[in-house]
This record gives structure tokens, sequence and C-alpha cells, in this order.
DNA sequence: CGTTAATCGGACAATTTTATCCGAAATAGG
DNA sequence: CCTATTTCGGATAAAATTGTCCGATTAACG
């Protein structure tokens, strides 16, 4: 569904936007131990998110990444996936047309496009701040 | 969403049944041209799919691939999804944690739930006979 | 029986994705 | 100003996926 990339780069978001609830700023080396994640493939993608604007990050002792209290809730899981992924999960071809859609669709366009708008707005409509909230009261979980 | 090789797959599954529905038998170079596929890639895809005993393949001179007429209706996509690219799609974490489920759920669990079961449903639901019949009524197309 | 056309299967090559390493730049704190 | 700690960015390596090549096997047909 998403690539590893993407799916490093959510959960650190989250855990990023978690500890931000308590403004506390978080280094690569936590996160990774956090989400269990290779650490130097993390910071990569932490970076990506950061020239993205969807994370905030800081140089220097006491640096680390975090995420502004007004963006915690702005900021949507699509975004994110976009920044990483690319927007291929919403406009690509299920079967890998090149140009496949209404007019000249593939066998599965039509089945494929409920699908893919049901996921496509569940990830405009998921924050960082309620996925950050369900882990807070330890009813979900980042690693294993 | 699914990889190359199972884009690939299904394609050339759809194509089968089609020419099938005619009693034609296709080769691997025909697939490859109708399908705008690679040759030697579809060709190890389709020994795959033979071997899962989805597709029927026969050697020789007036060989090639075909798919019987009582498979048509009973093959459905999820079986040939399953084959290539395993049930990962159907299984796995969107976050890709090792153990996500009801009990240990990651942030997206509840959400992915429902989006895969969807999908799930769609992939198990589909014949290739259903999608071959779009096809020859010139509704659908495979390349491009 | 020999030729020819097809799949099969294994080895190999190219590309993309995932992951690591290390020096440079920034900056807090003494 | 100096040191220690952190992100940044580019080069490189490893692994997985995608793709190619070729000889072996099978079988139809003259």
């Amino acid at each position: 569904m998403f690539s590893k990339a993407c799916e490093y780069g959510i959960r650190a978001s989250v855990y990023i936007a978690l500890q931000s609830m308590e403004g506390r700023r978080v280094s690569v080396n936590e996160i990774a131990e956090e989400i269990d994640s290779p650490i130097a493939f993390t910071a990569k993608i932490l970076q990506q998110l950061s020239r993205s604007n969807i994370i905030h990050s800081v140089k220097g002792p006491t640096g680390g990444f975090e995420i502004e209290r007004e963006n915690m809730e702005s900021v949507k899981l699509n975004m994110i996936v976009k920044a990483i992924d690319g927007d291929d999960i919403y406009k690509g071809c299920g079967l890998g047309l090149k140009e496949c859609n209404a007019d000249k669709p593939c066998p599965l366009h039509d089945k494929f496009v409920d699908i893919r708008s049901d996921l496509s707005k569940m990830l405009r409509n998921t924050s960082l701040y309620e996925l950050a909230m369900g882990l807070e009261v330890g009813l979900t979980y980042l690693k294993r």
C-alpha cells in the first residue's frame, strides 16, 4: 500500500505530534527508537517532511523535531503520503495503465474508483492530532 | 497498491480469459503485445499463475495459455493477487507493524480495516469472466 | 524422424527502494 | 571562543523488484 518510507514517515509524525503536545522536542535517535525504524533512513524521511513544512526542525544542541500547535490539527495524513509517495495512490491506475479514466477505463477502473476515493477521504480527514490522542490514552501503539 | 508483476498478471489473465471465451489459445508474445508489457517478465508471471492452477499452459507448437470454461467464473482477482503479491495487502498492517490487530492496534488500524475489507471484498467478488466481458463489448481497455 | 514453435527454468542484469556513513553546518551553553 | 550536540546533504551500499537471455523440454506436423 504505502512504501516503507511512508510508513516510517507517518509513524514518526504521529510520535512527534504526541511529544509536541507536551512541549517536548525530539531527536531522530529517540524517534527511531520509539517507532522501531532504521535511524539514518528515518533521518532522511524527516528531512523530507521538514522541507515540505509538515514538521519543523531545529539544529544544534536541544534541537530536534516538533510540530507546531496550530499544525497539529491541520496536518492530515494525505499531506504526508503525498510528500513521500507522491499522489500515485490517488491518481494512478490500479492496473498500471498510463491513461486510465472514465473515458478510457481499465477493466477495474469503476471498482477502483470507490475504494480509492474512500482511502483518499480517510487520509484527508485524519489529522495527526487525532492519531496522537489515541496513542496518549494508550489505545494504540507505534511499535512491533 | 499492487506490484508491477501483479498488474501484468491481472491484465494478462483478463486477456487470456477474453480469448479463451472464443476458444483461442494465446502465446506469451501475443499477450505481451496486447497488454503492453515486457515479454520475458510476463512469461515469468504466467508460469507462476500456471503453477498456481489459475491459468492453463500447453507446450509445443499451437501451444500457449488458456483458461478453462469452468474456471472463467470461479477465478477471482483475489486469487491472482494472492498468487503473485501474497496476502500482505489483506493481512498486513497499513503502517508496517509486525503485529497489529484489534488487541494491539496501530493508530490507523480501525480506519484501515474498513478500506481493506472493501478492497478484499471487491477482489473476492470480481471474476475474470466479468472483466473479460467488459473488454469484449469495448467498454474497457488493457493498454496505455 | 526431423524441424519448428511454443513453454519452462535457471542465471544474469538493470533499476528502484531501502538503508548506512560521514563530513558540513548550525547553535546552545560553558 | 570552544565544545558538544544536533540536523543537513551527498556519496555509497545492500536488498528487493523488475526485466533479459538462453539452453532445455515438449509436442505438432510434414
